[in-house]
RNA sequence: CGGGGAGUGGCGCAGCUUGGUAGCGCGCCGCGUUCGGGACGCGGAGGCCGGAGGUUCAAAUCCUCUCUCCCCGACCA
């Protein structure tokens, strides 16, 4: 059935496969296929190896994005790409976001913005430059910071008489201001985020994940009293948790950081970490900062209290940037791409006419207009009508984009006076009335999100095991078996040995704890608690 | 910042060992036939071969220098 030759070229050292097919009909079906095992640059667009019978192949003529098991970085690579989420920029580590990938920000953003000002936190923006010295002014923050800051010497044909830092988070320019602005109790708190973006000088950069310049929101409260700052940097992580959660289905830890792992210069510092798919590594998808009086103390944010003292104020800062659109794809896409979460898709539904001949095409014109006037309102609707595509080619393509739900129209239905309706997550397709379309999407709208999120969390629970021997831990940890919960005395050397030995580090101490934690998977002794040790993003 | 690899139409690559003025697949444009799971035929457009210098009658190919990107390691949302 199929002859299969090796080539290796001498020039990249990569292995081509040529396979020649026998198809069912007459057209002779040529495929080349690649090994990829050269580090050679470059993925789109290559053609790989299909194993599987003629109609496999034929059904999956042109594959072009890796597949998950074999290689989930690349897949995720592909996606990002083939997907139009984000393209390269000229400029190193940066990324393009496109239209697509933009419109599932903004509607990310919709829904988080809503929330956090339901706290009553009101939006302001902030410039992106920052005085040096303004930002050397915190000895934990400079030096955190520093490899990864940006400079500005130069404006225009001068010399600039001080540098500029380009914001790598804003606490050294908000802070400063809010010592303007606060003198009395009474000025108290204030209550400010903004959406902006950020720089940070990487070497490794990753669409989303981790750019040179990234999109987020920053919050940044100030506060008479330490309790308020504690409550406030708890209650924005349970923003974020509910807003993953409910919006991206994705099913999250919610708990500390270690003194290692800690924002630099921050008192406590909170996350929500997720399990990615594939490598079952954690992504930190947020983060809430309880600063303590230290950022008010260093920027002098001084205040008279109610009882005449003169005090320092307690800040809280807490972000969450585009990354987490990293983790909606690497979470819940699967060997055919995109798996988007309705909530949150910029098209909920496409719709794909079909049809033979002319005459067939005005009759399902007709349709789909009706079908349109339906469900306009109530869904983010898109009708697929280019007609240098066929349906097939289609039908791929928005099940790579991961549109949640598919309606396909053609003269059979038309007659019929239903629709096929298909699920991205599933693939099931149902036949339909168009009388209860509106109200089947509705409900499938939502039982998809749930479905999506059940099982994130299946796998997250799945994936999660309680270990006891370092041996079994490491053994978890080389094979990307997930999480694994451990006990741990709280010494930082324990920490740094697995973190030098294995490349995992405490995700979090979550704050789900067991009554007792039992002891430290490093050194034996006592342990403080039980953390979340895994490889991370 | 250490180790490895690659730069040739939009994308993926071949050509280089053995110099002779660039080719394939996909994509793109036009026309026609197609269209219920990634269609096909015919006809087109598109590249000073990353850059600079050198050797030569002649350089994508040989030599020197340089830039960029990618992959693997140490730091990070």
């Amino acid at each position: 059935m199929a002859v299969v030759h090796s080539i290796v070229s001498r020039a990249t050292g990569t292995r081509y496969v040529l396979a020649i097919i026998a198809p069912r009909a007459s057209l002779p079906c040529l495929k080349i296929v690649q090994d990829r095992r050269s580090n050679a640059g470059g993925s789109v667009g290559r053609t790989r190896v299909v194993p599987g019978t003629t109609e496999d192949i034929s059904r999956r003529f042109v594959e072009d994005i890796a597949d998950q098991d074999d290689d989930f970085d690349r897949w995720y690579v592909d996606v990002v790409k083939r997907a139009e989420l984000a393209d390269d920029a000229p400029v190193r580590g940066c990324k393009i976001i496109r239209p697509y990938g933009y419109a599932l920000w903004e509607n990310m953003q919709a829904a988080l913005d809503t929330r956090i000002k339901a706290t009553g936190v009101q939006n302001a923006y902030f410039p992106m430059f920052i005085p040096e010295s303004m930002f050397q002014r915190e000895a934990d923050h400079i030096e955190g910071f520093a490899p990864e800051v940006v400079r500005v010497t130069r404006a225009g044909e001068s010399e600039l008489e001080e540098p500029l830092v380009v914001r790598p988070t804003s606490e050294a320019i908000i802070c400063p201001m809010y010592a303007r602005w606060v003198q009395s109790y009474r000025d108290l708190p204030i209550l400010i985020n903004q959406w902006c973006s950020v720089v940070r000088w990487e070497d490794r950069p990753r669409a989303f994940l981790r750019t040179t310049e990234f999109l987020w929101q920053e919050g940044h409260t100030c506060h008479a009293t330490p309790e308020e700052a504690e409550e406030r940097a708890r209650q924005m992580l349970e923003v974020y948790r509910d807003f993953i959660e409910t919006e991206l289905a994705i099913p999250v830890v919610p708990g500390e950081k270690s003194d290692a792992e800690k924002f630099a210069g921050a008192h406590r510092t909170y996350t929500v970490e997720a399990m990615m798919g594939g490598k079952n590594w954690a992504l930190q998808s947020g983060t809430s900062h309880d600063l303590g009086d230290h950022f008010g103390r260093v920027f002098d944010i001084e205040f008279l209290d109610r009882d005449g003292e003169r005090k320092f104020a307690f800040n809280t800062s807490w972000g969450l940037s585009h990354r987490t659109v990293g983790a909606i794809v690497m979470v819940h896409g699967d060997t055919n791409g995109l798996k988007l979460p309705p909530r949150v898709a910029p098209i909920q539904t496409v719709i794909v006419p079909i049809w033979r001949k002319e005459a067939e095409r005005d009759v399902v014109e007709d349709f789909v207009g009706e079908i349109e006037a339906r469900l306009r309102d109530n869904v983010r609707l898109f009708t697929d009508r280019r007609d240098d595509k066929t349906p097939g080619w289609k039908f791929s393509e928005w099940e790579l984009k991961g549109v949640p739900l598919r309606i396909e129209v053609g003269p059979r239905d038309v007659q019929n006076g239903q629709v096929v309706l298909v699920r991205r997550d599933t693939r099931e397709k149902q036949s339909v009335p168009v009388g209860q379309l509106q109200e089947t999407i509705n409900g499938l709208l939502v039982q998809i999100q749930n479905d999506m999120f059940q099982a994130a969390q299946q796998r997250l629970t799945d994936m999660t095991v309680k270990v006891s021997t370092l041996d079994e831990m490491y053994e978890r940890i080389s094979n990307n078996a997930g999480f694994s919960n451990a006990g741990w005395c709280g010494n930082a050397e324990c920490e740094k040995r697995v973190k030098a030995e294995s490349h995992a580090t405490i995700r979090c101490i979550p704050f789900a704890q067991p009554d007792d934690p039992g002891k430290c998977v490093v050194c034996g002794d006592k342990a403080q608690h039980e953390v979340i040790f895994a490889r991370a993003y």
